[in-house]
DNA sequence: GTCTATACTTCGATAGAC
DNA sequence: GTCTATCGAAGTATAGAC
């Protein structure tokens, strides 16, 4: 499982076959949880039949990792078009509370905690994300009031995506004691963080 | 699944072997995640027979809820031991940064969200919690320096917890940016959250 | 009350046919 | 390059022996 040194023949890699299946996977996570993308559950969603799936990836975790590589990929653009398109801290809260984005996280991290080549591919798409956000809010800070010393570009991306992701789950939890409170404080702070 | 209408005969809830089954159970949640926790390896673990996870529990989410309530009783109790001993802000941030309690959330969240049962009692021990630790935000807040009306002990509290929380994901993960500003700011926040 | 023998389903993976 | 036939292991759950 960790080396993978089998000879057995793979399918090719622009296969449309293939792209379904990677498809089918992705809705079975979201839908189901890690723990039902089994290959006879993802070839049936994808209207095909199970051995394909080992056909066209080893095992089962290179199908999750191609999963996460095309999502991963899809929200750095996402990110990227966005913060071109609107520079300010909203489009940062947007960003890190978009869609079904967190309930995909939530299932990688689960599944990363417990797989090596999983979690180093999810650490390494985390810190270019963190990177990225943090030179926009840099960026969107230095053109306001400045803030205390102590509050920085850091302090305030950590805060805002802490509370997000916490959000997130609570709400997939059907938990909402807060929520109110903390997006109202929101609502005046991203527009003016130095409180002015 | 869903019912568990079956009169097959369930063993005694005081039973020594059934403790040993949740016990097992936890450990192999924590190691290898949710998905490992199988009646074969929950009976390894405990050096058991598999068919005894099934005498004692009616299915495996029965054994996930009995997990759950252990350890979120043992949570409860200690928070409100701690927050007895010493009632300031630090204490919280202990509580929500102490020891596996974050990965066995994590386990739990990800399991809650794709399977009802386990989703409401994850939900009703989550606002309990959320309740108690509010009364003890409200209550440290309230004996120092007041903070600006729109930051309430609600708002402290989600972003306590959120940053908290994803501190902890991001450590499992291995990624660590931002974290070190985070914990500086916070050192100074918590014994000073007016920033006079 | 406690545990075992057993049924049947689903799993990942491979070797080999087209 | 693509797909199928098939294997052995692991999964949940039940009925019945002690």
């Amino acid at each position: 499982m960790t080396t993978g040194s089998s000879n057995r023949r793979i399918g090719a890699e622009d296969s449309g076959t293939r792209a379904r299946l990677i498809e089918a996977a992705e809705q079975v996570l979201l839908e189901e949880g890690y723990a039902a993308v089994t290959s006879r559950r993802v070839a049936a969603r994808a209207g095909l039949k199970p051995q394909l799936v080992h056909y066209y990836f080893r095992t089962m975790d290179h199908l999750f990792l191609e999963v996460f590589r095309r999502r991963a990929e899809a929200g750095f653009a996402q990110f990227q078009r966005a913060i071109a398109d609107e520079p300010s801290l909203r489009t940062i809260w947007s960003s890190l509370t978009h869609g079904t984005g967190s309930a995909f996280n939530l299932e990688f991290a689960a599944l990363a905690n417990h797989r090596k080549a999983i979690r180093a591919e999810m650490a390494n798409y985390a810190e270019r994300f963190r990177t990225m956000q943090l030179e926009a809010v840099a960026s969107i800070l230095s053109g306001r009031e400045p803030l205390p010393d102590a509050i920085t570009p850091d302090v305030v991306l950590m805060a805002l995506a802490g509370v997000a992701q916490l959000i997130a789950l609570e709400r997939a939890l059907g938990v909402s004691g807060g929520h109110d409170e903390a997006l109202a404080f929101l609502e005046r702070y991203l527009d003016n963080p130095a409180g002015t």
